[in-house]
DNA sequence: ATTGGATATTTGCAAATGCATCTAATTCTG
DNA sequence: CAGAATTAGATGCATTTGCAAATATCCAAT
């Protein structure tokens, strides 16, 4: 009836990785996840010249354009002196323009091009097929849910405000 | 009455990220909390002298000893080459062993130590405590339809049956 | 207006990464 | 059972990465 095994004081369950299981700890499943998306998107990205950090910059910048360099690489999850880089090349290839930010002069707003918008619509259907294979035979009002709790995780996390 | 924009023949409907919007897109959404917390939790293991690869192959060993390398280059999502030189620097470290495989003489198994096992335990607050704060004010029950999803997701897109 | 501390971006550099390759061992196939 | 094809793991090497520092600008408080 009693505890006796358990000398602890603190009130919270101290559960182990073990006892929880890989199989039932989110934050694995979803890097687990994640790297085979990503590994799979990676391969099949070289081929067009793009790596993980261009292609990133191009796909949020085709939906948030004007952006300052910094909070692309919030929006694009890159490093920000890794996304220097990657702007440099996405700059030379016309991909991409850095423009003066008009209300700071520190700052840059980064506009995709005609072309930057092309490259990013050729690449397109291949993230759309590896979605596609993500949620296969998944209904849709599950995928609602999982949308909206990945929301949730997110606004717990997240240090900036978007 | 017509559709006279739409010169397509293809069946499918080809939407646009732009319409599904960054903040509806599964994969999208994953990638930037994994990103928080990978870089969360690489910059607090960081002081203990634990790298990303690490980390994960102590956190699988934990739970799944005597794996081979290859095995656990998937579990733990790191690059097999890239493992192979973070086992170096654990072995060093005395923290895991590699000992032959009896079944085959390519391969070895890798087991963690005691003082493995006390590394990993001495970290495993800090994943805790980031898993906590990922969930804080979500409901089991949607907690366990998320990782349910998670599963459906993974077994969609692994390569391998593990 | 001037000074001191924050912020945006770039860049130097050492370390980490991943691809391709190599060796050794295993399995398959005729 | 020989030879070909595959697999496990380690390693060479060029590239990429991320941290820290440098530069330039902005903002707040005196």
């Amino acid at each position: 009836m009693n505890q006796q095994s358990r000398p602890e004081s603190a009130p919270e369950i101290e559960t182990r990785l073990g006892e929880i299981g890989l199989q039932n700890f989110a934050p694995y499943l979803m890097n687990r996840i994640m790297g085979r998306y990503n590994a799979s998107l990676r391969a099949e990205m070289a081929s067009v010249g793009l790596s993980t950090p261009k292609m990133r910059a191009l796909a949020v910048l085709s939906v948030l354009d004007g952006l300052q360099i910094r909070q692309l690489a919030v929006y694009a999850v890159v490093e920000q002196s890794t996304l220097s880089r990657s702007l440099d090349a996405l700059e030379a290839e016309g991909l991409i323009r850095r423009s003066p930010d008009p209300a700071d002069n520190r700052a840059s707003r980064v506009h995709i091009t005609e072309a930057g918008r092309a490259a990013f619509e050729a690449v397109w259907p291949t993230m759309a097929q590896n979605y596609a294979r993500m949620f296969a035979g998944i209904p849709e009002a599950e995928r609602s849910a999982f949308v909206g709790t990945l929301q949730k995780i997110l606004h717990n996390i997240r240090k900036h405000d978007f």
